[in-house]
RNA sequence: GCCGGGGUGGCGAAACGGCAGACGCGCCAGCCUUAGGAGCUGGUGGCCGCAAGGUCGUGCGGGUUCGAGUCCCGCCCCCGGCACCA
């Protein structure tokens, strides 16, 4: 791990009441001291990083808060996105350690990846190189924004330490059947001898990267299969505190479907398996459709169709995923007849199979029995291409349904006609007495289908976790034992760019031995898919220099779960559900005693170019933090980002806004250094009324502040703020700046200031002459008494439009609010007679209506 | 097509069914200054009015209510996600 932390000790920093740096330049306005953002900001971290002050002890008092950040990639620099991601976490998260949490407030780099094998290939720099070299131009931008990172905790996912565990956890899922090899269609581009992602094959088929035509290969890749937590990771997913959009659309993905698999005979003798959700039709299953790839369309395909089908198998296998399920109502649906007939098992009719692209091979079983009547893809098809039509459904209480002209299938309730014992039955009685009837007759059972499919870790990329498994001639491939471990890459493979791995040709790395007879045997080469890395990364956070485990199980149940997750909604389904997996893998094999990995989610929205687009490196679009910082300084770019609107909405960047918050902090600096200076002139004695409204603004600004941090409201919290610094300079030469109110306010603002602006809260604080550090003080509390204003301004209306405003006890009885509005010249006015009807809202409002 | 989230001043945005536009940016005026891309004070939704005040105003059309940006019904537009899942 590459750890350059602390800088060294700063020894003039003792206890500089009043630091020489920052007291060289008075302010020319008369104030006390001119606030130099870089000055104090560089005095506070230098501070910070010799007293070790964000050092978490898993041994700590107190009650632990996990507060988890998604780590980003070293891509090179940092943006304002990334601050916005992490500065406003790093808020609450002071909140909560004032609070009096103990606070685990981790950092690592999500190491591997192509951008770093791309580099490789186009700079000529090994990807180790060019990715540390990032990692540590990033931590030094991480540490400008004022974060309270444990840096003794971070890691790289690229440390042979860290993936080693990436194997160990393979070995641990091949032991219990969770990792397979299997076949899988795959984009394969000929010229770069590569598996391409999906993303990476451009419209036409087209290698993006060497513009040839790549097609479909059925290749061995890797799986874990996902598959068999899909129920659990479905109900689950109920008592998270996320995003209700989060959670839906993992509910989407995994997509359970209850129903039936039915078999059908097949006149070859083989037995067709189909998945339905509506048994209750089968009677209306006039022809079978198998998707292009089924098995076995080999063997039902009749001599005289076989050219028609290998054709379009052929052109079906060209077609990218989005092409083929495109439901553009333009695009007719296309299949071909095998020739083969199946039998359907309740009418035993005769009927024919079909093969079409709009049955996918990945769903269900691959094939389909087609009702048309009752399905709006099967009628389609049927229409298409001649098929009958029969209707086995009629709806209640409209006209019957006529197949000869019907082209809108019907998928309602209703009552089933021509389904022989089932006829004049409805749908919800018939569907469960259906099943009964197949399974007890052997012609089928219920069924749960899932739309998630297993996930395929494979990728025939350099720089990931190698997989650690080797091929022996004589005993096939064996895993390596967890001794073996690390496998790790060859840091001297050679780059070329043919898109080729370079393990491939790395005769060293390749040939090794066999763990089992000690004969020859050949590595895998394909490595691990990065999201592997992240599905267990914030379990290693809490021990990240355990050597025994992927992680200390007592480090783990000090800290874990994760209290609050912070990140992009992009990751909102596979990152999130292969990281809800993992820990359910944990627990299965004893490491954990828990399930869910985030108790609590919040996604950030994006932060766009100042155009309103997305924010590019290419387009030179991105906005960097550095210069910002130098000229404003990291609070008011920390404040700035809060401020620009709702976390989880995101937005346009805007950088003439930061200059408001500079100003405001300028303010709060010229508040509370004048009263350290004790310069305020006083004219006349403070009333007590004055110094009692003082308090209960104070008071109410801490609620603010808290309710609106805790609610995630950072824009309306910084607004609170604001007002009350805005006040506070309005009261600061007058009376009541000499009244213990005022110490109190004042003080009370450095630390609600504390966890958005942390350098600066810090050197006003210090300059109040209060204990080094205010990051390490209680949260004020406020007093609910003083919340509530005792006399109110409400307002007056007559017919519902504002009239007058009056001043009333808050508590003030209905019959007399009712008579002292009543009394009021302009209501007399506007009402001459008795009132229809007054409204009374306590501390609100009176309602006259005339 | 389906599922979410939105539509409020010149801009970013606030607003337990109860004063629409808090707060900030920008703009205008004044003060201070040799100067200001520094600071301070005040103003700033439209229309009418010297003013007091009036009147209109939260995408469009209805409705509920003493009272609607907020609730209900029907549309329009924008942004995300899913997309032939049997």
């Amino acid at each position: 791990m590459t750890d350059t932390t602390a800088p060294t000790g700063v020894t003039a920093a003792a206890n500089p009441a009043v630091s020489p740096e920052i007291r060289a330049e008075p302010a020319p306005n008369g104030h006390a001291y001119r606030y130099d953002p870089a000055a104090v900001e560089a005095k506070w971290r230098e501070r910070w990083a010799a007293d070790d002050l964000y050092r978490v002890a898993d041994d700590a008092p107190g009650p632990k808060w996990y507060s988890l950040t998604m780590y980003p990639y070293p891509s090179g620099t940092l943006h304002v996105g990334h601050w916005y991601a992490f500065a406003i976490p790093d808020t609450y998260a002071r909140l909560q350690a004032m609070r009096g949490y103990t606070v685990l407030f981790p950092m690592g780099f999500d190491a591997f990846g192509l951008p770093a094998e791309n580099a490789a290939i186009r700079h000529n720099i090994h990807p180790a190189t060019w990715t540390f070299d990032n990692i540590r131009a990033m931590k030094d931008q991480y540490r400008q924004m004022g974060a309270m990172i444990d840096w003794s905790r971070e890691f790289a996912t690229c440390a042979p330490e860290y993936y080693r565990w990436n194997q160990w956890f393979f070995l641990r899922m091949l032991e219990r059947g969770l990792a397979y090899r299997a076949k899988g269609a795959v984009w394969w581009c000929p010229v770069d001898q590569t598996v391409l992602a999906n993303e990476q094959v451009l419209e036409g088929n087209i290698c993006e990267r060497c513009g040839s035509v790549v097609a479909k290969r059925d290749l061995e890749q890797w799986y874990f299969k996902i598959t068999d937590y899909a129920e659990e990771l479905l109900h689950d997913a109920e008592g998270l505190d996320w995003p209700e959009r989060v959670k839906t659309m993992q509910r989407n993905w995994i997509g359970r479907s209850e129903g039936a698999r039915l078999r059908f005979a097949l006149e070859t003798g083989d037995a067709l398996e189909v998945f339905t959700t509506r048994p209750d039709t089968v009677w209306g299953a006039t022809f079978m459709v198998l998707a292009p790839e089924h098995p076995l369309v080999e063997t039902i395909t009749t001599p005289e169709q076989r050219g028609a089908v290998a054709a379009y198998v052929e052109q079906a296998r060209r077609q990218t995923d989005i092409e083929r399920q495109s439901t553009d109502e333009a695009r007719p649906k296309t299949g071909v007849f095998t020739g083969g007939y199946a039998v359907n098992p309740v009418t035993d009719e005769r009927i024919p199979v079909w093969i079409a692209d709009y049955v996918l091979m990945g769903y269900g079983t691959g094939a389909i029995m087609a009702v048309p009547s009752g399905d709006q893809r099967d009628i389609a098809f049927a229409r298409a291409f001649g098929l009958p039509i029969r209707v086995v459904v009629q709806p209640e209480g409209e006209p019957d349904l006529d197949p000869e002209t019907m082209t809108e299938a019907y998928t309602g309730d209703g009552v089933l006609v021509n389904s022989g014992p089932m006829t004049g039955k409805r749908v919800p009685e018939a569907v469960p007495e259906i099943v009964a009837w197949l399974a007890a007759t052997g012609r089928g059972e219920a069924e749960v289908t899932y739309r998630l499919r297993d996930w395929l870790i494979s990728r025939q990329r350099y720089w990931g976790t190698p997989i650690p498994v080797v091929y022996c001639d004589g005993c096939g491939m064996v895993p390596l034992p967890d001794d073996r471990l690390p496998v790790e890459l060859p840091l001297d493979s050679r780059f070329t760019p043919t898109g080729q791995s370079p393990l491939v040709n790395d005769a060293r790395f390749l040939h090794t031995e066999c763990p089992t007879c000690g004969g020859p045997a050949r590595r895998e080469t394909d490595t691990m898919d990065t999201f592997v890395d992240s599905s267990w990364y914030w379990f290693r956070y809490t021990s990240p220099h355990f050597e025994d485990g992927p992680f200390d199980p007592a480090a783990v149940a000090r800290w874990c779960p994760v209290d609050l997750y912070c990140g992009g909604i992009e990751h909102a389904i596979l990152h999130l559900l292969y990281a809800r997996f993992f820990t359910k893998v944990c627990r299965d094999l004893g490491l954990i005693d828990h399930g869910e990995p985030y108790l609590r989610l919040r996604n950030q929205g994006m932060i766009l170019a100042e155009e309103g687009t997305k924010m590019s490196k290419s387009r030179g679009t991105q906005v960097a933090p550095d210069e910002l910082v130098r000229r404003h300084g990291a609070d008011a770019l920390r404040l700035h980002l809060m401020y620009l609107g709702p976390w989880e909405q995101g937005g346009p960047w805007n950088s003439r806004g930061l200059q408001g918050m500079e100003r405001f902090l300028k303010r709060a600096w010229t508040v509370v250094t004048e009263t350290a200076a004790g310069s305020n002139p006083t004219v006349g004695d403070a009333s007590e009324a004055e110094a009692a409204a003082l308090r209960r603004l104070t008071h109410k600004t801490i609620a603010r502040v808290t309710e609106d941090l805790d609610e995630f409201r950072f824009n309306t919290m910084v607004a609170a703020l604001i007002e009350f610094v805005n006040e506070l300079m309005r009261l600061k030469d007058g009376p009541v700046a000499r009244t213990a109110a005022w110490r109190e306010a004042v003080e009370t603002l450095v630390l609600l200031m504390a966890p958005s602006t942390p350098y600066l809260a810090e050197e006003l604080w210090e300059r109040l002459g209060k204990p080094y550090s205010v990051h390490k003080q209680a949260w004020p509390s406020f007093d609910a008494a003083l919340v509530v204003e005792d006399l109110v301004e409400v307002v007056v209306q007559v017919n519902g439009k504002v009239r007058d405003r009056l001043a009333l006890p808050a508590d003030l009885p209905e019959a007399e609010a009712r008579a002292r509005v009543l009394a009021l010249p302009r209501v007399a006015e506007l009402v001459p007679g008795e009132p229809r009807k007054v409204v009374y809202v306590p501390g609100r409002l009176v309602n006259v209506v005339g």
